[in-house]
DNA sequence: GAGTCGATCCTAGCATCGCTAGACAACGGA
DNA sequence: TCCGTTGTCTAGCGATGCTAGGATCGACTC
């Protein structure tokens, strides 16, 4: 039993890792740069050990995806929690979603821009993506107004900042009027 | 000169099939799919001419992205033009614009998705692409409301546009509630 | 404590990708 | 008719994701 369990924990400890590299590598380089060799490599191990842990390089860009959304859903969270007042906290919630895609584009990229193979908006959905959507519910919803279902409210909502966070990041959008991009959406968007 | 002249056009012929061809087989089935050996295959030329055309798989789907900026720039126009009063004209264009990138994906993939190497929102930003904006501006500007600078405001309407776009396309967001979405955009963000 | 067997990991390789060098042919001008 | 330029193709390079097969190591059995 304990050789075993000891296996098991070893293996897990190496499946974090290459998450955490896979993470590292993309964040430092961009995930053009994340091959399964370069990979492997930092790992210290060779390539066919990646795929005794993972399907193939989507499935690890999914990884760095749930790890990445339940990090954002904290940060909503913690955000939406320090403000008083629905107003404060849709803008707070705007605020620590742009800032999240900014600081972090590689998890943002493998969350929304990248092929994770990872399922949205059905049942078989994973965890942390329906929760991540349930964090930006909790503050959406009550500023939704009248005869405005909250989850079509949020999903617009968010949507809109989605929008926002991918065009700045591709220099689509100049850079100088974020803040009163972000304080336009706000104002108009939500029933206060 | 005559030859020449030929010369030139068969030149041109060939660089406008490239581009068709490119975006028909990406229509087809996908970006992945454009190889530069299919591509080189389906206009039955070999894969070098390619390069004596572009500079790269790169340039080509940029060229595509051009030719998409201009049509949905047209197609925003006439949709607007045959609308009746400010609030007609943002909802013909936001539907026109959704329509746009439903029905022509791989085109919206060029122009927004992918590193086509087009510069964006600086002077040397290609004509098209600008052009498209200022589409864009024609309807959104006049509904940007008291104290709101109309390119702010339209940049902000279009991120919105283009976050449902893409989390529509890519299967975030259920696509039972898009008339819902729409609606909520223009009736919340459009000053009328 | 020795032998066996299974799990684990690595070397080597496949098909495909974007891109390029160098050989070859075709065509226009003298 | 010959030459030279222009244009096109064949072949190949390095890198990609992924996999087959063999080797090695360690854990149980007698």
């Amino acid at each position: 039993m304990s050789v075993q369990e000891r296996k098991q924990r070893e293996r897990a400890e190496r499946e974090r890792l290459i998450v955490a590299t896979a993470r590292e590598l993309a964040e430092q380089q961009g995930w053009d740069a994340v091959t399964t060799r370069r990979l492997a490599e930092r790992i210290e191990y060779s390539q066919p050990v990646l795929y005794s842990h993972f399907r193939g390089k989507r499935e690890i860009i999914g990884a760095v995806a749930l790890e990445g959304a339940t990090e954002m859903a904290a940060a909503i969270r913690a955000a939406t929690a320090a403000a008083d007042g629905p107003r404060a906290r849709v803008t707070a919630l705007a605020r620590t979603y742009l800032d999240f895609a900014a600081h972090n584009p590689a998890v943002y990229d493998a969350l929304f821009q990248l092929d994770g193979g990872l399922a949205f908006a059905h049942e078989d959905t994973p965890e942390p993506l329906k929760d991540a959507f349930a964090a930006l519910l909790e503050s959406l919803g009550e500023v939704a107004g009248d005869g405005v279902h909250p989850g079509v409210f949020t999903e617009t909502f968010w949507a809109a900042l989605h929008g926002l966070a991918t065009l700045t990041r591709a220099g689509r959008l100049p850079p100088e009027y974020a803040g009163q991009r972000v304080e336009l959406l706000v104002d108009r968007l939500a029933v206060v």
